[in-house]
DNA sequence: TATTGTTATACTCTATAACTATA
DNA sequence: TATAGTTATAGAGTATAACAATA
């Protein structure tokens, strides 16, 4: 399978396939070697599916700066306009030093607002521009195509399934 | 190189269930904010799900040193005897420096060691020495601790499901 | 004193490129 | 020339600790 053009996006966004970055991640099965045990537990697979599903995510933003850590970040501030620094950073279990910088590049980006807030003035208000409105919702578009990339395999149900079992997981 | 503690009582593992590391991971619901589109797309629960994965190995191997990729390249070395490191950094989606600087350090610990094979002598074929079988066999005892704890709220159905879709999508 | 955020610093991991030795 | 592996170097990302401002 090769590349498809994507009509019905704004931003003549390119769809990549699955097969595209497959070969970048490790294999697991057919290559020349014996992956072992590694076969036979949940948390390689888990690894190798996820590097696939993020250089997806890269490739669709195209922008080597903005990584996946970074969208979720964007999308969190838009979700949660005058969330706090602390809050936001440990939403994604991000350091504190980590958080200034991930907001620092949004800001110097134009896409991110630090409001002081009189309630309290140790912290901000991070709220989106609406240079960041703008970019976060051509984000949003690129996200949902990634992922409909990444399950491209997987029919409806499928997708479903995968998530609930993610879910009991992490919940 | 920095130091790291030795492992003295090697079959006292003790198991560290997916709630101990739970909190170090994204939450996704029930915190205070809102992951937005985050919740909708596979991508971000499955690195959520391999946050808590490779915490729980670490927890369970014990030795900040032993990452999850080193454990791979052991394992693919136990299994592949004689394999050369381009063909074990291909399976690793490693480059050829990280291939060598992972093989340096079980090197280093004794546990392989680089043959000069007469048929083509630019290349080793890489092999697991007596200590080395012995932590590879420790590891993957604490390997498979690791990753019941993370399916550990899954019945076994369930694990097979989540293997098989997880399957589909890399293969 | 405790908390929010920033800055300084150091460490790990990785990749690209240049190098050696074999083929 | 091309390939296997090593070394040099630089960049990205992160964390801990020290610091400033505010509570």
């Amino acid at each position: 399978m090769g590349k498809v053009k994507n009509h019905a996006n704004k931003g003549d966004a390119t769809l990549i396939t699955a097969d595209a970055v497959r070969r970048r991640a490790p294999k697991l099965q057919s290559g020349p070697l014996d992956y072992g045990q590694l076969k036979d537990i949940t948390g390689f697979p888990l690894k190798v599916v996820w590097i696939i599903g993020y250089t997806l995510l890269v490739k669709h933003v195209d922008d080597p700066a903005i990584t996946p850590q970074r969208v979720s970040m964007l999308e969190l501030i838009g979700s949660n306009p005058g969330a706090t620094q602390s809050q936001l950073g440990a939403a994604l279990g991000l350091s504190r030093p980590a958080t200034t910088l991930t907001i620092d590049f949004w800001q110097d980006r134009g896409c991110v607002d630090r409001r002081t807030e009189p309630k309290d003035r140790r912290s901000f208000g991070i709220h989106l521009t609406e240079e960041g409105e703008r970019q976060l919702a051509d984000l949003r578009q690129k996200v949902q195509m990634s992922d409909k990339a990444l399950t491209a395999n997987l029919s409806e149900d499928e997708i479903a399934q995968l998530r609930a079992l993610l879910a009991k997981i992490h919940q």
